[in-house]
DNA sequence: GGGGCTCGTTGATCTGGATCAAACGGCGTC
DNA sequence: GACGCCGTTTGATCCAGATCAACGAGCCCC
């Protein structure tokens, strides 16, 4: 992980800088489609928030198996650790930009500002909020329910845009369902066949929902 | 017949108490087996810590499908959400002490001690922890990996005894590993078929853990 | 003591999604 | 343009775990 890091002072916008205040360091650093950010068992100094690109936290089991945590789009902060050490892997899934800074850094800053504690309190619930949702849906729900919750969740946090364009691979989106890519890709063919969705040219990737109610009620 | 659970009591050193000082208000309040602590949409006044007992939270499906997150033993702390409404639903699974005090005390009463943050952070980011840990099983492990690897944490939270005194059901087991009861059944005879535990008297709820080693390898 | 619970085990069968396999484009390289 | 490499779709088959079903043990209440 040899890429130049810029170290200068940021203007307040968004989750990190704002929490933080002016005082605090941060840095930017940029990452190459499919590198790693950060690896299982490394020692956890920075926490993460990507300001352009998509990035993907997973876990791996011995044999190969491996089960994907969350996708982080723009705005999104990863990276925190209850102890010393990341308890996940980060790779980017496109190039990607981060800021980021020491735990440290943040800690001591949200100590020295009214309010602090309950802003970082929330970065922290709102991960472990879309945990909870998606125990349930690992638990309980079928191949078809896990493509059409995971569209659902992927168009409002881009916006719902009139063509959604995911940065992910069927691969991605199948550890993170909990599903082999043969089943995303099927149970995306049967959405399609449903006119709920259709692909925008040939590459796959671009979707556009047509009925979203229809798919939000699954 | 009741099984008193709490032979193993964890140090319960303050988490709770010491977070907040002395300063700050705490109740004790005891529920009985069964009944709810507070519900799913309920609005989210106070953060619970068990005294003794056991707890389990979880998220229901309109059909009944349930997912349990977590089950929780004395020592541990729940109820902390994002917004102002519970996410899931908590009920105790035996007679169950509770220590109980408002969200808004416990900020407040972090934000005015040095370290506070420190800790408040740690108890939300173990919460977060176990979540990852969990989707992970919930992805990607075998109906026999799930109920080895339950079992081994559940020896390690209740301090690893001599016997294994479980206070929750089959069913309360299987809807936390995603799994039926019959597959939770039969995952422990073979396991017992495999002299990996033992089950003590009839009722089918006390195992002793013959080889711990061979089942944390699963 | 007996009826009616609940809880757990075990057996038989079914099925959703995994696995194995083939084929198709798009894309980059020579 | 020919080739190989991905990523994806689609088809055929398999199997782990779900579902359906029976039964037994413990417990409560009358």
């Amino acid at each position: 992980m040899l890429v130049n890091i810029n170290t200068h002072r940021r203007p307040v916008d968004g989750h990190l800088a704002a929490l933080a205040g002016e005082r605090v360091l941060c840095s930017e650093h940029r990452y190459r489609r499919g590198t790693e950010i950060f690896g299982e068992g490394e020692s956890a100094e920075y926490v993460y928030q990507i300001t352009a690109g998509a990035v993907r936290t997973h876990k791996l089991l011995a044999d190969g198996r491996r089960q994907i945590n969350a996708f982080h789009l723009p705005g999104d902060m990863f990276g925190f650790e209850n102890g010393t050490s990341h308890r996940f892997t980060a790779e980017a899934i496109i190039e990607t930009n981060t800021r980021i800074m020491r735990r440290g850094s943040i800690i001591e800053a949200t100590e020295s500002r009214m309010g602090g504690t309950k802003s970082l309190l929330r970065l922290v619930t709102q991960n472990l909020q879309h945990a909870e949702d998606h125990m349930l849906l690992l638990g309980r729900k079928t191949a078809l329910e896990r493509v059409a919750t995971f569209l659902v969740e992927m168009d409002a946090r881009l916006g719902r845009p009139q063509l959604m364009a995911l940065p992910m691979s069927r691969r991605d989106i199948a550890d993170y369902l909990g599903l082999t890519l043969e089943t995303v890709s099927r149970a995306l063919s049967t959405l399609r066949d449903q006119n709920l969705l259709r692909f925008e040219g040939t590459t796959q990737r671009r979707i556009e929902l047509l009925r979203r109610e229809e798919l939000a009620e699954l």
